[in-house]
DNA sequence: CAAAAATTGCAAACGACTTGCAAAATATAC
DNA sequence: GTATATTTTGCAAGTCGTTTGCAATTTTTG
């Protein structure tokens, strides 16, 4: 493993939600060039380290975003206000997939799911500051 | 509806799959400019006659694929040979996002869902030729 | 330690999409 | 129906996330 690919490993396995390339290469624009950075994530993904997904959020755009492998995947949820994600814990659509896929012969390798709205710390500023008197 | 739209629009509402700006840009570039397309996209969609969703093919990469605007919405599978959707049909995840938002106190304003990989005739055609003898 | 292989930084390129702007088409006002 | 205002278009350039060519540096191998 090179420090580069310890850097960035290191940081999603700390992260506590995915980890897109931008902020990767923010975190580390005095040690890694961006193309060191997307290299080491194609590396460490192809090695089996780590997962992604593509997520498109009005703000940001669509950027690929990065967790640590673990042998049952998570989906996520993406707050449109606060850009941060909420777990929403083992994928529970397996038993829905297969049935989908076997009905029309299909065979699925991979599959990709989020939700995208407002997460319950932005809902609840807004109706504060609804409900303020003036 | 200008001369751009109509086509952009009947284009969509004829396919049978989710289209992408590209291959509408392939159909139209004798009559259309690139930027002409994306803008009637954006119109429709903005009018409430499209819906669209991004999604990932190791092939094409990442792109928007637009569909008609329906009642109740539809998901699809891509398959990573042939690059052709199949409908999964009517979207069967509203309860369980509706659980797993509810749980968290998300309040969640659209998902995103899609699934690849071979699609039954890809399927039909690899084994075949595995089983041909020579 | 020398040669081969892998990794890096930099600059340029890529592809999907967006935007500024002036011309052309369309709608609205007399 | 011609002048005026508005909308839409094509073109060229720009943006943004990501990728690639290449020469220099680092690491591995013999
Ligand atoms: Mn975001
Ligand atoms: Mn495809
Ligand atoms: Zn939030
Ligand atoms: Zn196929």
């Amino acid at each position: 493993m090179t420090k580069a690919r310890t850097h960035v490993l290191e940081t999603i396995a700390q992260a506590k939600e995915p980890v897109s390339a931008r902020q990767l290469c923010g975190k580390f624009q005095h040690e890694h060039d961006p193309a060191t950075i997307y290299r080491a994530l194609h590396y460490l993904e192809e090695k089996g380290r780590l997962d992604s997904f593509i997520l498109h959020c009005s703000e940001h755009g669509t950027e690929r975003y990065y967790v640590l492998h673990v042998a049952e995947h998570r989906h996520w949820f993406h707050c449109e206000r606060c850009h941060r994600f909420t777990d929403l814990g083992l994928c529970q659509f397996d038993a829905l997939v297969a049935k989908m896929s076997a009905d029309r012969g299909l065979t699925v390798t991979s599959h990709t799911f989020y939700a995208t709205g407002v997460c319950s710390e932005c809902r609840a500023k807004t109706k504060v500051s609804v409900k303020t008197p003036g």
